[in-house]
DNA sequence: AGGCATGTTACAGG
DNA sequence: ACCTGTAACATGCC
């Protein structure tokens, strides 16, 4: 589910519900994620307070007391729930919580909180995970050390992106979802920063003029930013919710789109889907050269 | 029934 | 050691 701009509302959401909490118990109903839970970890952060929650890329680091940190990845399909403990109703809502969840099945693990609220981790596919580390370890996981930088950073610039793709025989849609390149992009929001670059998603990097390095820097900074303002894309259409969801998805110029007209003014051309590298790729061939 | 899905990574071959 | 492409993971929906 979640790229970048997601993972950072649901870590701006946890931090205002659970920052400073004490987890008073956990029930672990399926410990088989991408990888399996170490319940005898698991257990050590019962007692323990969530002093920081922080984003890395798609990953979210919760750190307790003892230097004890909680990675999680979301994977495609893992959220959050913050929910009362006598299972009525969602108090608030995370990034596609809704208020009639019926959805107890893919609930994974409960983190019991000390103000009689939870906190349940659920994932459908279970493609995401939960592991814990030691603070002076944690940036020597494989998860987090080969990671590029955060889009945000200056060191995302023209020149670090001439210098990294010099050599590379990739195309551009490839290298732009290469967490080693730069961290947090996805298949939707490479598909929608190339639209906006003009630039089309099969281009082979070493074809690439300076002033479109420079356009697909600037649209993703902005694409990214903006999706955050909007609380993210929330591509599930819930028929009754009183959680909060993001908007970003209604900007969508290409995901998921075939067939439909493009968005530039004067253009008349309809939106193609294609794959590259097993990933659905959408973008106008009109307009993106 | 078969194809597809917001992600990561192990592996194979060059 | 580096580069690239492919398949696999688990589950549900159309």
């Amino acid at each position: 589910m979640p790229e970048l701009p997601e993972v950072e509302v649901v870590k701006r959401s946890l931090i205002s519900k659970i920052q400073n909490l004490i987890i008073k118990e956990v029930k672990i109903n399926d410990h088989r994620l991408r990888y399996p839970i170490n319940k005898k970890e698991i257990r050590k952060i019962v007692g323990l307070k969530i002093k920081k929650i922080k984003r890395r890329s798609k990953f979210l680091l919760f750190f307790f007391n003892n230097d004890i940190i909680m990675l999680v990845h979301l994977g495609m399909t893992g959220k959050f729930f913050y929910i009362n403990k006598k299972n009525t109703k969602f108090k608030t809502s995370f990034y596609y919580d809704i208020n009639n969840k019926k959805d107890t099945k893919h609930d994974r693990v409960v983190f019991f909180l000390n103000n009689s609220q939870k906190l349940i981790y659920n994932d459908v596919r279970k493609f995401g995970f939960i592991k814990f580390y030691k603070n002076n370890n944690i940036s020597n996981t494989f998860h987090l050390n080969n990671l590029g930088p955060e889009p945000f950073d200056h060191k995302f610039n023209y020149n670090y992106f001439r210098q990294y793709i010099s050599g590379k025989n990739r195309v551009i849609k490839d290298i732009l979802m290469d967490q080693k390149f730069v961290s947090g992009i996805g298949n939707i929001y490479a598909n929608e920063v190339l639209f906006l670059s003009e630039v089309k998603p099969t281009r082979k990097v070493k074809t690439l003029k300076d002033f479109e390095l420079k356009k697909i820097i600037k649209f993703t900074k902005h694409i990214l930013k903006t999706s955050i303002k909007l609380g993210g894309s929330s591509i599930k259409d819930f028929s009754s919710s009183n959680g909060k969801k993001g908007s970003f998805q209604q900007h969508f110029n290409v995901y998921g789109k075939k067939d439909y007209f493009c968005t530039k003014k004067n253009c008349k051309n309809k939106i193609v889907k294609s794959i590259i590298s097993n990933r659905s790729t959408f973008f106008c061939s009109n307009c993106q050269k």
